[in-house]
DNA sequence: ACTCCAATCCAC
DNA sequence: TGGATTGGAGTG
């Protein structure tokens, strides 16, 4: 028998299955983990297989190939469904067979690891006693009842699941419309028709709410995944999964790859959140995957948001989705009237006050009300910004090409990129100048000014600085639910999920910052986290209020942010995107060099171009519009030197082609030895 | 990427 | 002369 193998440690620009042939001693099936040699090396490499007898066994060629040395135990084998999503991620992330494959394993603890380095094979799990994929078949009831809008969504979207056929649809219903009820009940349906379920979450943490209502409704039905677990119950719920224990799985991107078989139903929640593509390689977009998993199971997968993306609203414009809507909120509440505080013109306007008197008197109100309000500043920190009077410059990281942050409370300047700290620095390290000035306002610094203005009030900070582990944010968060706090004051991280009946104010100390970030989608990120924000407010009986103080008054993208009309944003955004071009009207490309000397990425991110230009000389048809190479938008990341190509193009199999063959041109030029080269497929762009 | 092998270099 | 270093090829 032979087998190809996608072996690990292999490099891009040689990755391929390897065919070998199997001992009689081994029963080999597609996706087992199998211990294989490699190259010249004496220690054996792992390996996933990948197809079965895809070569003519009888051939000379078979018979000089080399021989499997071991698997391992099934239980940490593959699904096929699992090898041909990892086909798909290897050919649209451009990765490695074996990464790819990688994302679907156990999780294994040290031990494990050991043994397999040592004996090209793992052990069997003692305490997994159970049959794998045997189904646990309870019947559910959640008792949930829906309004007629949502029962006439939720019976539509039961009707393409139970189908079995592959489907995918778009839920857009408004902040507050009661989306999670439609999850629920669809989830239940799902799991009564013997099929399994998973819902993807933006981030966790953020979601304690929603995790203790599906827990509730489903017990240990439900396996959450998330950063926090340790080695050992991470394990433990991959079991779990696997041996149909667990039947639906909340988690944030990496539980797309949860070891589920027979999946009915994919749920993305907050559709639009750009953490459902990983920044690291290889670049998952768990949208896709999820896409991709359905298509290979027959499952429905359904997209959701208050602010979808505009890729995915267009696709729904244009049939590839199936758009349901949600207009109104649950049980009629009404969404909060939303004012806009032109900060300039009203002359307010002074850099040590962030508090427009509107501002003051709204809280106040709520105080007196013992009402809560949430307000949302999107840096954290205490200044954003330190300029030396003499040589007019801001102070940046030795490292990073990036403004230090002064943090009043560890009483040092830090680097959000790279973590470089520095303490008591009294003079300018550019120019030796005496006197800094420290200005630009962050979420520690509006702490403290909420303290002067509201002596009595009780206040949390909500940022990356106060939240340590997942523990302290749900203490924190349920404290505020419980009315231990008059004022929670954060980053973005508080502006989704968020559902307390009391919140009847939500706020936005300065609404400017992302809408001028400098790429193509910071309109509708500035859209989407203004709607959510004020989607806070006045969940409840009690009716809701929101404010916006910016610089831009009449700026379109914050009037229609107040009306939460995500519709009329659509119409203008899209028009935009199509006079520009750019996604959903073609696809983008961004191809990085980083290096330790600036000028080798320079001349890697050339030759790159070259080669294309040489290719589309010598014949090649595919449209494509390129855009530099010019230095990234942050030059230098941890001392590393990056140049950027970007490319608009459609994405195809010549255009991946391209991309490949270039890059082994690239890598094989030892002239460029050093220089790592990062291609990402339409993702997040800093122009 | 990693590893092996051959060619090359250099100190004695 | 041999041990160390470097460049190049190939991975089934």
């Amino acid at each position: 028998m032979v087998v190809s193998v996608a072996v690990e440690k292999t490099n891009f620009s040689f990755d391929k299955l390897f065919d070998y042939r199997v001992p009689d001693r081994l029963v080999i099936e597609v996706g087992d983990r199998v211990a294989v040699p490699f190259g010249t090396g004496k220690t054996l490499r792992s390996g996933v297989v990948f197809d079965v007898n895809s070569v003519d066994q009888t051939s000379d060629e078979a018979a000089k190939l080399k021989f499997i040395a071991g698997a391992a135990p099934r239980e940490y084998s593959l699904s096929r469904e699992n090898i041909e999503t990892a086909r798909f991620i290897k050919k649209t992330c451009l990765c490695c067979f074996f990464d790819a494959a990688k994302l679907f394993f156990p999780p294994l603890d040290d031990a494990a690891c050991k043994h397999f380095d040592e004996n090209g094979f793992i052990p069997p799990k003692k305490r997994v006693g159970r049959e794998i994929s045997k189904t646990v078949h309870n019947i559910i009831q959640t008792g949930i009842t829906l309004s007629d809008k949502q029962a006439d969504i939720y019976s539509k979207i039961a009707a393409l699941i139970s189908t079995g056929k592959s489907s995918g649809s778009l839920l857009y219903g408004i902040t507050g419309s009661g989306k999670t009820l439609i999850f629920a009940k669809l989830i239940e349906f799902t799991l009564n028709l013997g099929k399994n379920c998973i819902m993807l979450v933006p981030e966790i943490a953020l979601t304690p709410q929603l995790l203790e209502r599906f827990i509730g409704l489903f017990g240990e039905t439900v396996s959450v995944i998330h950063s926090g677990l340790t080695p050992r119950k991470r394990t433990d719920e991959y079991f779990r999964i696997k041996s149909g224990q667990a039947r639906i799985v909340i988690g944030t991107r990496s539980a797309v790859f949860a070891p589920l078989c027979n999946i009915g139903l994919i749920i993305c929640d907050e559709e639009n959140e750009h953490t459902y593509i990983s920044e690291k390689s290889p670049k998952i977009n768990a949208k896709e995957v999820a896409k991709k998993r359905c298509v290979e199971s027959g499952g429905a997968v359904l997209f959701a948001s208050a602010t979808p993306s505009l890729e995915s609203f267009f696709a729904a414009q244009n049939g590839k989705l199936n758009l349901f809507t949600l207009t109104e909120r649950y049980q009629n509440v009404s969404l909060p009237d939303v004012q806009i505080i032109d900060i300039l013109s009203s002359g307010y306007y002074n850099d040590s006050v962030n508090f427009t008197p509107p501002l003051v008197d709204e809280i106040n109100y709520n105080l007196s009300k013992s009402e809560q309000t949430v307000l949302l500043l999107n840096r954290r920190g205490f200044n954003t910004i330190i300029i030396c009077k003499s040589c007019k410059k801001a102070l940046s990281c030795p490292h990073c090409s990036v403004a230090l942050t002064y943090h009043k409370k560890d009483s040092h300047l830090k680097c959000h990129e790279c973590g470089f700290i520095t303490r008591n620095l009294t003079h300018c390290p550019d120019c030796n100048g005496e006197t800094l000035t420290f200005m630009g306002t962050g979420t520690q610094r509006i702490e403290e000014e909420l303290k002067t203005y509201f002596p009595d009030a009780r206040i949390l900070r909500m940022d990356a600085d106060s939240i340590t582990n997942r523990s302290t944010y749900a203490e924190k968060f349920k404290a505020f639910g419980e009315h231990k706090y008059d004022i929670m004051l954060g980053t973005q991280m508080i502006a989704k999920g968020l559902d307390f009946p009391n919140v009847t104010l939500a706020a936005v100390i300065s609404a400017d910052g992302s809408l001028f970030a400098g790429d193509f989608r910071a309109y509708e990120r500035t859209f989407a986290l203004l709607t959510q924000l004020t989607g806070r407010a006045g969940r409840a009986e009690k009716p809701g209020r929101a404010l916006i103080q910016t610089y831009q008054l009449d700026h379109y993208i914050i009037r229609l942010a107040a009306n939460a009309d995500f519709p009329e944003f659509y119409k203008e955004e899209i028009r935009l995107r199509k006079t520009l071009l750019y996604p959903p009207f073609c696809d983008i490309c961004g191809v990085e060099f980083s290096s330790n000397e600036s000028k080798k990425s320079e001349l890697a991110s050339l030759r790159f171009l070259e080669m294309i230009n040489e290719k589309i000389a010598a014949g090649l048809k595919i449209p494509l519009r390129i855009l530099g190479p010019v230095k990234s938008y942050k030059e230098k990341l941890n001392d590393k030197f990056r140049f950027r190509i970007l490319i608009k193009c459609r994405i195809n199999d010549d255009f991946r082609q391209l991309l490949t063959s270039a890059y082994k041109e690239t890598y094989s030029d030892k002239t460029f030895c050093g220089v790592s080269v990062s291609i990402t497929l339409n993702g997040d762009f800093t122009l």
